[in-house]
DNA sequence: CAGTGATACGTTACCGGTAACGTTATTGTG
DNA sequence: CACAATAACGTTACCGGTAACGTATCACTG
């Protein structure tokens, strides 16, 4: 039951060489004889010995460890963690996530204390304004931020480009002939929110479509927000026929104010989302949306990461990835 | 930028003492004059010293920190997580999260290790079958399950009562007067969907209700499942007047076929769900289903966790927590 | 005023690894 | 065949803490 686990110093005990040896032949280095290597990896993994990665780290800084600090648990996080989990194992690491609680927003310094002794780098998702990032700026480790907040980016970050994002989903909307377009926007507090927002009011403007302030309603990112939104959008006199939500979730909202309201979807009414969550795959009708490269966005930053760990120069400041078009059963021609 | 972090040595140089002075009067152990440990822990949060876990952890066995293995994220083991972080950090603890991919359902023993040598205990979230329980059960730490597995548990373990909560959500159905009501299961590999299966089938016997197999249908606990299994349900010749699925997700799956089959919930149809995820208090109408204490679970979880670090006896081995009828929108009499 | 006990500290050793350097035996070279 | 270079290993020291034990000072006690 108490079986203490065995240390390098057992292993190296048994095959009766010293720790150094020991260590030097597990970690494939030079000074051993083959023989000797292989006497003590065949011991080693007899024994169940599995290295310490504290000691290690004590030892020579490093721990094979990286840490990710994210929001509270949403879809949208949990397939960036997803994607990052992945690429970090595949790179011979582990990964172990920090979750903010949703009263701490800047955590405890404790925190970014913690992953900076246990981990060799960190991947901060960052949907929000965060304070705490002066402090990992002074920590020693790379660090590399997922949809970055400021314009001027702190760290390197992966970012995608929810403007042109934006710009696809209303393009799509207006190919099909829409004029009266409604938006939904999100938290805008959220830059990602923000940029949306943005793509939608540059092309009303190219277009030279409705420019009717009625058409935009605040929502938050939540269902019930899209939900009051997309009434909102129903009440007015000239009624849209288009309704481009900020993202999947608003239009989850928002499509349950539609059917509310009598229409249907895409008959009535087309929508848009945007994040391709797997929900908006599998609603009815299926969304069409906007997606987001969730998981390759936690690849890139991987890769990125394991780059900066290495100790090479970072390339880009800031990598853009591609959105993307994901046309489903929601949208159609207006009436 | 690069500023290493000060040591306990730093500390103690400025102070003129030696470590293990600063150590104590850092932890507030005996041995030190009140002025002295003053002095030094004015100086070490001016130096902004944190303890290094990893060192503590190699000396003492403690991190403070507790280690959570969960499977790929769900809003299930989401709301978990949330209320693990808090009553962990408020018992002084750190989290930190292991995600499985779902690759690897069985993780490398690395993972076991890993966690082993970090954390003070473990808490695992445990839907699935897992091989590798096997290798925690010889860790020398605590670790504590939720939602275990097998009737005979491994570990100490809180749990639902699934059985109780299928009870509550058909005497709720049989009480409005349903008397034909369709069952859409859960993925049936895991304990909680076979519960709650049991549930439905007693309740059905003990009530004397049709006891039609057609009205059992296979989901996965999945949208589509959901989906899926409902049409089958609106198939029946003598169609059901109630959905009881399985778990929310399935539940709204089940929605969009009832929806797309023309009729409405709750006037054509009523819908329970199973587990109270966010977004079923979110939906239209608002989903009738059976509330699972997961935060508290969490909690739950700690407390037994932090009585078996302080090396208490634990009293029960398996704590069973009751789930909640919630009674929203989704239900209605029967016409 | 020697003996006792507490108080306030310092020293040493160790946790489990690795870096840096030292030591021995073997081989190759002029 | 003396000598240098190399391979294969061992020793020592250190990472940043803490446990265990040692020591100096001081206040009481009888």
């Amino acid at each position: 039951m108490k079986k203490p686990r065995p240390t390098l110093a057992d292993v190296a005990k048994v095959a009766g060489v010293s720790r150094m040896t020991a260590s030097r032949a597990l970690n494939e280095k030079a000074g051993v004889s083959d023989k000797t290597r292989e006497d003590i990896q065949r011991i080693a993994s007899e024994m169940g010995y599995v290295a310490n990665p504290l000691a290690q780290k004590l030892s020579n800084g490093r721990t094979h460890i990286i840490g990710v600090i994210a929001q509270l648990p949403t879809s949208f996080t949990n397939e960036m963690v997803m994607g990052i989990g992945t690429s970090v194992r595949s790179a011979g690491y582990e990964m172990l996530v920090y979750f903010l609680s949703d009263t701490d927003m800047q955590p405890p310094s404790s925190v970014v204390n913690l992953l900076q002794q246990f981990a060799d780098g960190i991947i901060v998702l960052l949907p929000y304004e965060a304070d705490y990032l002066e402090k990992l700026r002074q920590a020693s480790l790379p660090v590399v931020t997922v949809e970055s907040l400021h314009d001027e980016p702190t760290f390197p970050a992966i970012i995608t480009d929810g403007y042109q994002g934006g710009r696809q989903a209303m393009e799509h909307l207006i190919e099909l002939g829409h004029r009266r377009i409604g938006f939904i926007t999100g938290d805008l507090k959220l830059i990602s929110a923000r940029s949306r927002l943005k793509a939608y009011k540059d092309m009303i403007e190219q277009y030279g479509l409705d420019a009717d302030p009625a058409l935009i309603c605040e929502g938050d990112y939540m269902q019930v927000g899209g939900y009051d939104a997309a009434k909102s959008l129903l009440a007015i006199k000239e009624r849209p026929t288009a309704i481009f939500a900020s993202n999947d979730i608003s239009a989850l909202g928002a499509l349950s104010a539609i059917r509310e309201a009598g229409l249907s979807v895409p008959e009535d009414m087309s929508l848009v989302g945007f994040d391709d969550i797997s929900l908006s795959e599998q609603m009815h009708p299926a969304l069409t949306t906007i997606h987001q490269p969730l998981q390759q966005m936690g690849r890139s930053a991987v890769n990125l990461l394991m780059a900066m760990i290495a100790g090479l120069e970072v390339p880009f400041h800031q990598i853009t990835l591609p959105t993307e078009l994901v046309v489903r059963q929601s949208t159609a021609k207006p009436k």
